[in-house]
DNA sequence: CGCTGAGTTGAAATAGCTCAACTCCTGTGG
DNA sequence: CCACAGGAGTTGAGCTATTTCAACTCAGCG
């Protein structure tokens, strides 16, 4: 299942810029683990404990309710790292979401507490409680612009944005169906701020524009 | 503005239980900060760094849209501390909801990163992640009772429970309108689930159906 | 005792959901 | 290299939960 590996589509232009901090290379091993699309990472209720940087490739974290309903509470990009849990077990699930590269390290013991761990820690957080003014304060295409312009900023402010996961993986962000999602990027395709190059493509045509959807 | 208390209205009963860690009482100052209810504690762009820890009474740490929309990110009680941010300036705003006593500490530098700290930081993580679940993928109904149980646990599990916030608050929180608060406790209390002493204090009948309703 | 803000209830409007049909890739095997 | 199968994405139509707008009640307070 595991296999090192030194490259991979989807590698994103520019890691280090992303979410969580990244971290001084010598702390991390160098052996990459090369995981296949949707391979499970961690599951809820694991021993949590290990952290994880990704070199290329994306992950998505969620959580599910009894009946599947799915929350992903975040994707982390190349460059990011993510696995921080407040307890001794995981309270979510993490899996690939594309051919993804990871480093992994066991940080021992989060008492050492190292000033980059609790600066991600910290980032984390008000990522997550950005995320939920998104979640619940705004309507499908205000979602989609912030997303969209979320990624771009993440990959490099290209007006070329990958999007390394599913319309599925998208919903359940942003907490919308599938069809939602679809109908509002054609939306916004129809009206010229974006240019659907595949469905894993986009390009923005007026930033600007999208830029104001965001309020 | 400020005054020296020893004692207020909405109390809570269990101190210390709550969602982020209680810190040694010897390391908060002896001197307790009265607020009224509605007081600003801090404003998003303003320098961060002081911590919080609730005596008595509660706070509503919020954001908001350029149009008034405004997303509540967490609500603190008494025994809580808050005030965590990733940044040097603030991200979002927090105010009391009813009158309110709190310690402030200075923690000098965040880099010294205390272990508690980095505990509560976490807690914070996981609980932003977990409100995104509800917020995001549970319906309205299903957001109230969770929202309700929640708020009795940090309350010591009576089956009284004290609402320190408005309907309105509430709605920001759940991410739905003050009138869909309303008619889905109207509807609890229909169904022989809540009984509602006041607008403010909410017996609940059956714990067994409201914990069916979260899934 | 009446005023005011908070909360409740009703009716109509609507954004997003559900279900269903269809298209379009993509990748696999002949 | 092509054909075809299956998954992912799109689009349509009708439905429904929630919102919006509005009227009304109630509790607390001067």
């Amino acid at each position: 299942m595991y296999a090192t590996a030194q490259s991979s589509t989807h590698r994103s232009a520019n890691p280090g810029l992303a979410g969580l901090a990244s971290r001084p290379a010598q702390s991390w091993p160098r052996r990459i683990e090369l995981l296949a699309a949707d391979t499970e990472i961690y599951a809820q209720g694991e021993r949590s404990g290990t952290l994880y940087h990704i070199e290329f490739g994306a992950v998505r974290v969620y959580r599910l309710l009894a009946d599947g309903r799915r929350q992903v509470v975040a994707f982390h990009l190349a460059g990011e790292t993510f696995g921080f849990e407040a307890d001794r077990s995981r309270s979510f699930f993490a899996e690939t979401t594309v051919e993804t590269g990871l480093r992994m390290m066991e940080p021992g013991d989060y008492d050492q507490c190292a000033p980059e761990l609790m600066a991600a820690a910290l980032r984390g957080m008000v990522r997550a409680q950005e995320h939920l003014l998104v979640v619940g304060r705004q309507s499908a295409v205000e979602k989609l612009a912030v997303f969209l312009l979320d990624l771009a900023k993440r990959q490099g402010d290209n007006d070329q944005i990958d999007l390394p996961m599913t319309r599925n993986d998208i919903g359940d962000y942003l907490g919308m169906t599938i069809e939602t999602v679809s109908r509002n990027l054609s939306r916004l395709r129809d009206d010229g701020i974006l240019r659907l190059r595949s469905s894993r493509c986009i390009e923005v045509l007026q930033p600007e524009r999208l830029r104001k959807l965001c309020q």
